[in-house]
This record gives C-alpha cells, sequence and structure tokens, in this order.
DNA sequence: GGAGAGCGCTAGCTCTTGCAAGCATTTCGC
DNA sequence: GCGAAATGCTTGCAAGAGCTAGCGCTCTCC
C-alpha cells in the first residue's frame, strides 16, 4: 500500500485548505468527521493515506461531495459518459422521463463534440445555448473544487475473456 | 475498521457473481486485477474487506465502472443532485457551457419534481417530454446494475461552522 | 507570575489489509 | 489408473491505517 506521500493529489493539503476556509481547527473536524485529531494531522502532511471511509466521513464534515473528495484522492476519476450517465441512473429525484432526457441530451452534447474534435477547433457553444441562465452560486464552489483537479485517466478495461480451457495457467 | 461482513452490501458475493459471469477463474481475475488470489478469495467470502484501490483494480479488471462497484461496496451513494452534478462538473467531454446547460436543466426538472410533489400527484412528464427516444443499450446492463442496489442515504452534512473563538472545545 | 484552555504534533500500540508459501481437492490428458 | 495442471483455500507474516496517551507551544485570564 502507498503511503500518503505516493497519492497522485495532495489529499492532505486539499482537506487542508478546506479545513482553513471553514475556519474550523484540526480538532474540530477531526471530532465531526469522526477520526483521531493525530491521525488528521498526519493525514493532512501526507504522513498516513485515509481509506476511503476517512476519506468519505471527512468529505460530510468539510461539506464536499464524496465523490469530489475521491476524485481528489485518486480514487475516482471524471469518467466520461460512464460517471455522468451512472448518476442520472441512480438520481432518486428525478423521475424515469427526466432521466431519459437528461440522458439524451447528454449524449447529444457528447456526439457534438467529438464531431467538432474531428472537424475545425471552434465554439461548441450554438447548440448548448438551448438553455438560458447562470449557474446557481451553490454549485461554484464545487466547480472551483473541480476545475482544481487534474482528470486522471482512467476508467473500466476489457473485459477479461472467458477462460481458454486449453490455455495454461501461470501458477500465482 | 470493520470486517467485510460489516458492508452493507455484500461486495464478495458481487465480484465473485462478476468474475463467474465473465467465466474466469478467481486466479485468472487476481492476476488481470493486480491482486494475490488468496486475498481475493477471502474478499469474494467476506472474510477480507478491500480497499477502494483494490475495489478499483478489480472493477477495471471486471469492466465494472469503478463508480459501480464503489456504489456496491457503500463507499459511493447515489446522492442525488450531487451526484448527477458532480459528475456532470467533472465529466472532461464537455464544454463548459454545456456543462452549465446540463446543470441547468436538471435544477430545473428537479425543480419541478419538488413542485409538484408540493402539489397533485401526478403525471410530471409533460416538461420531461422535451426529448425524445430510448437510451442506448450499452447503458442498460448499467442501469440493471444500478437498479439492484439500494440507495443508501447520505451526502454531505451542513457545513460545519466557523469556530466560536469562546466557544470550549472538547479534549480529543 | 501561574493556571487553564486550545492548538497541532510525537510516539507507541493494536488491528486490518494484502501478501507469500503452501495445502487439499478437482480436473484433464495420457 | 496415474501424474500434472488447475482451482480455491489456509496460515503466518509484514506493512500500514487509525488509535490513545501525552507533549510542547501559544494565548487568555486572574
Amino acid at each position: 500500500m502507498a503511503t500518503g506521500k505516493d497519492l497522485p493529489q495532495d489529499i492532505g493539503s486539499f482537506i487542508r485548505d478546506l479545513r482553513q476556509t471553514a475556519k474550523i481547527s484540526l480538532r474540530q473536524l477531526a471530532d465531526k468527521a469522526g477520526v483521531s485529531n493525530p491521525y488528521l494531522s498526519q493525514v493532512e502532511r501526507g504522513l498516513r493515506k485515509p481509506s476511503a471511509e476517512v476519506l468519505q466521513q471527512l468529505a460530510s464534515a468539510l461539506r464536499v461531495s464524496t465523490p469530489a473528495m475521491y476524485l481528489r484522492a485518486g480514487l475516482l476519476d471524471g469518467e466520461g459518459a460512464q460517471g455522468v450517465l451512472a448518476a442520472i441512473a441512480v438520481d432518486p429525484e428525478l423521475t424515469i422521463a427526466q432521466k431519459q432526457s437528461l440522458t439524451q441530451i447528454y449524449e447529444t452534447f457528447r456526439n457534438e463534440n467529438a464531431r467538432q474534435a474531428s472537424e475545425a477547433p471552434g465554439a461548441g457553444t450554438t447548440a448548448a445555448e438551448v438553455s438560458q441562465e447562470g449557474v446557481p452560486d451553490e454549485d461554484e464552489a464545487l466547480r472551483d473544487a473541480m476545475q482544481d483537479v487534474a482528470v486522471v485517466e482512467g476508467g473500466a478495461a476489457p473485459a477479461p475473456r472467458p477462460a481458454q480451457t486449453t490455455e495454461p495457467e501461470e501458477k500465482s
């Protein structure tokens, strides 16, 4: 298991920044997140690598979404279509029809971007301006955090092929 | 740290099911995922609880999205609005304008659902029928997997309040 | 000045995760 | 049938996650 120093992103600094932005002490955050303060200190300084559960608790305490925290820790990547579609699919606040609509719009956007990437590099904002006003303020902080995160290349590997019965298997 | 038996979902069975569906042996999967085969055996039987990194590797080897795997392991929840917005925000295949559009549409849907939930229970499909066709087939398998997963209530806690300088702090 | 509270950190400890070595059983080919 | 290969599992160990007890420092109040 890699040490915290091997994390693709400096999750400790991220957590400390969030904490200081929220103007709470290390102990307060530790208490709220349900972890020990010495341990949180070590995490922030990169001496320890927190598990996903701890990250989840910290995300909750810092009012950051769990995926955002995982993203920063390298436990998730943007995952393109899969991420958005999956999120839409599990959203309990959308009707089935709305899910279909959003999925369709999303696919349309992606198709447009793919087409224009193969054509001229230009503004793809014409169709995107189908809708209207600004983004609610509450999303700005989230966006800033997201923009700050480098997209880590990853994703699902090709499916494992069914084992060939005549193929000798390496002994582990 | 809870043992594998305390997982909200039986991640081990999930992994074994996927593996058997793919018709590969435990060793083949272990090799492909880069974990030891005895350990994988223990994970499948619930004797060990895999870390997020291991889950990520298994997801890749089994050609399952990482979020889906995490969802099954209780490391992510549907997260409602936060999930979809976060996914949109990190999607590398969308332009900023498209992200704004999707976000806005999503918010509109949610507002409509909230409004109609407070009014008469009825068909909220009128506005939702702005768009059209079916969902691409490649998403069906993902949807089935998602539907199979109970949505775990969770999400971000209220933001921690800035520390009051006069407020005594509990010693950890 | 001293006492108390709050801060972040050190050090030693326990428990868990993941591994290597190896075992028992089953399957396959001769 | 036998031997080899494949399969899944047992066992003991090391490294690391996360904890408790406690430290040194700073600040505030008397």
